[in-house]
This record gives C-alpha cells, sequence and structure tokens, in this order.
DNA sequence: TTAGCACTGTAAGCACTCTC
DNA sequence: GAGAGTGCTTACAGTGCTAA
C-alpha cells in the first residue's frame, strides 16, 4: 500500500529502516560479495582471492561492514576466520540479494531479447482465427514466458486502442477519417465474406440463394460505422438492394452466434471464421454457411501499429510472428 | 581543467600458530 | 622457548571518476 506521500513504503527514507540505514551508511555490494566469500573459504585471504583483490582491501571491506552493522562479523583466529551469529545471518541474506540481482538481470535479459515480457494485440474477427491464434500456439511453445493479451473487436475501436496504447499493434483497417501517415501498416490479406444462419434455417434449402433474399430476415451486423457493416451497406446500396429494416447492432461474436442457432436471424462474417464454426464443426452442426457475399468488396485488412511507437522486443517478436504466418499463407 | 573523493594495491608491522 | 610461516591490520600512495 502507498505510504502518506504515495510512495511505495520500499522506496520511503524512513527513519531506522535497516535496510536504508545500512545503504545509507555506505554498504555495498562488494561487502554482500566479501561475507559469502569469507563464510566459503574460511581465510580472508581466500575470500580477497575469490573475489580478485587483494587481503587488505578485503580487510578493509570486513572493517566497513562491522562499522556499518555495529556488530562484530567474524571472530579472527590463529589461521583464518569463521564467521559470528552476525556474520551468518547477514551472509544468509546476502545470498538472497544477490540471487535477487541475478533474477533480476535475467529477467531484464528475457524482456530486452523478447524471451519474456507481455504483449497486448487486437484484432478482427476474422484476422483473430487465422492469425492471432496460430501466433498464440506457437509462442506457448516457443516462448513459454511470453503473456498475450487479445482484445477482439472492430477496426475503429482497435485504432482508439492503438492511440491510446492499450494495444502494442492490431490486424484491421484504419478508419478513412484517420490521418494513415500516424500508422504503419503491413498488408496480409483479403477477408472474404460470407452470411451464416442456423443449420435449419430456410434459406439453407434454396438453390442459387442470392443476399437479395436474405433482406427479410432479421439481420445481426456489427454496430454503425465498423468496416464490415460499411461494406456490406456500400454493396446493396450499389446492388439496388433494399436495406434490411430489422437489425441488432452487435460486436459480440458470441451473442451473434447465439441469436442466429435460436433463430432465423442472419449475419455476416468473415470466410475464416465462418469456416470455424461450419467446416470444423465448433457450431455442433448448427450453424450453415451460404456461399454468398463473397463478392462484397472490403478493404483487406494490415498489421498495423503507431508509427511513432517503436515495439518493446516481445511484441516485436510477435508482431513478426503474424507477419510470417502471412508470408506461409500466401 | 582541476580539485576532491573513493577505491585499490603495496609495504610494513603485529598477532598467532606450528615446528624443532 | 625461539624462529619461521601465515594471516590480518594499518599507513600511504597511485589511479580513475565526478562535479564544479
Amino acid at each position: 500500500m502507498p505510504g502518506p506521500k504515495g510512495l511505495d513504503p520500499l522506496l520511503q527514507s524512513a527513519e531506522g529502516g535497516t535496510s536504508d540505514r545500512f545503504l545509507k551508511k555506505g554498504l555495498r555490494l562488494g561487502h554482500l560479495r566479501l561475507i559469502l566469500a569469507l563464510e566459503r573459504t574460511g581465510h580472508l585471504s581466500r575470500a580477497a582471492e575469490l573475489l580478485a583483490t587483494s587481503q587488505p582491501a578485503a580487510s578493509r571491506l570486513l572493517t566497513e561492514m562491522e562499522q556499518i552493522t555495529g556488530v562484530k562479523l567474524a571472530e579472527r583466529q590463529g589461521r583464518g576466520m569463521t564467521l559470528t551469529l552476525y556474520g551468518e545471518r547477514l551472509a544468509a541474506r546476502a545470498r538472497l540479494v544477490l540471487r535477487e540481482l541475478d533474477e533480476a538481470d535475467r529477467e531484464l535479459e528475457n524482456l530486452k531479447s523478447g524471451l519474456a515480457g507481455s504483449v497486448s494485440v487486437g484484432a478482427v474477427t476474422g484476422a483473430a482465427v487465422e492469425y492471432v491464434l496460430p501466433a498464440i500456439r506457437q509462442t506457448r511453445v516457443t516462448h513459454p514466458l511470453v503473456n498475450v493479451s487479445v482484445e477482439v473487436n472492430t477496426s475503429d475501436v482497435l485504432t482508439a486502442a492503438l492511440d491510446d496504447g492499450r494495444i502494442d499493434f492490431f490486424i484491421g483497417r484504419v478508419p478513412a477519417a484517420l490521418d494513415p501517415r500516424s500508422y504503419e501498416a503491413r498488408f496480409l490479406d483479403h477477408e472474404p465474406l460470407r452470411v451464416i444462419v442456423r443449420a435449419e434455417h430456410p434459406l439453407t434449402r434454396l438453390s442459387g440463394v442470392t443476399l437479395q433474399d436474405c433482406v427479410p430476415y432479421d439481420w445481426v451486423l456489427q454496430p454503425d460505422g465498423a468496416m464490415l457493416r460499411v461494406a456490406v451497406e456500400a454493396y446493396m446500396r450499389n446492388k439496388g438492394i433494399p436495406y434490411p429494416t430489422k437489425v441488432l447492432n452487435t460486436s459480440s461474436i458470441l451473442l451473434t452466434l447465439m441469436v442466429i442457432s435460436q433463430t432465423n436471424a442472419i449475419t455476416v462474417v468473415a470466410r475464416p471464421v465462418a469456416d470455424f464454426f461450419t467446416l470444423g464443426g465448433e457450431g455442433g452442426g448448427r450453424i450453415a454457411s451460404l456461399d454468398i457475399a463473397g463478392d462484397v468488396p472490403i478493404q483487406p485488412y494490415s498489421l498495423i501499429k503507431l508509427a511513432s511507437r517503436k515495439l518493446a522486443p516481445v511484441a516485436q517478436n510477435f508482431h513478426d510472428l503474424i507477419l510470417s504466418r502471412a508470408s506461409v499463407l500466401e
């Protein structure tokens, strides 16, 4: 809990705070290394040798340490030294401190190299299935210390998240209203669309079904302004197809699936999503994909990050992993 | 550039143990 | 018990870093 001035208690300079007192009096890592070397060798000269320093320098370190702690740390004997109870306890603590520093060193190295850390990515639904999930699977194997957070949403929401720094990058499209120079986009894929309905839907029994045939039914679509919805609206307008009057707006793929599996509503999704819930049997045989809307022109999606922000190594690794999958799928 | 400071090494002295 | 060997402490000087 933060202290009265909002500082972490460990960082506060408290009168009588022991570690702080030691540090203020000049306790250094060299002191801690010496007490450990002394514990191991039982001789100041050998301890000095172990630390690659001279014996007088080691002697001075020990004296300083005793002045700092205010207790006798080693019993001088005719041949060598033995640690007192205080010395043994300090050595035990020194071992923990140095081990923690080793751990910190390893952790920072991992962060620098991208072997560990956290990455937050965003994706439109189709890209999440096609690119993010495989990348996560591979990362679990090759970089088990990396935590991945995924936000699946529409491109406009993801762009705002990117601008706010809530995600490192996303797969989607930069809304036309924004300055594209602010973003660095790498083309990934086209996103053909499919209409999906429940398996027993009347449309599944028709041959040569078209988008026009879908109009009388309830629709479940992404919210106003979402890329996919804008593309569908523009396509229908251009083809002279009347726009459906009964539309449920949601960006939730779960709610969308529940509605279409229990009613005669239809929805338009990216083909990977349709494939996932139909070909793979994930829809439990309750979802069917209609081969319509495949020619709806929709802007291809890209891997997008802020042009002004350099990715952390762990995020850069994940970014490159997704790019490498794109080249495999080409 | 320079003064001050911290750190380190060398040399000398002291204490203790071992061996004869 | 005395001399030799080992180990620790102290004084002093050199070196490198930092701040003015």
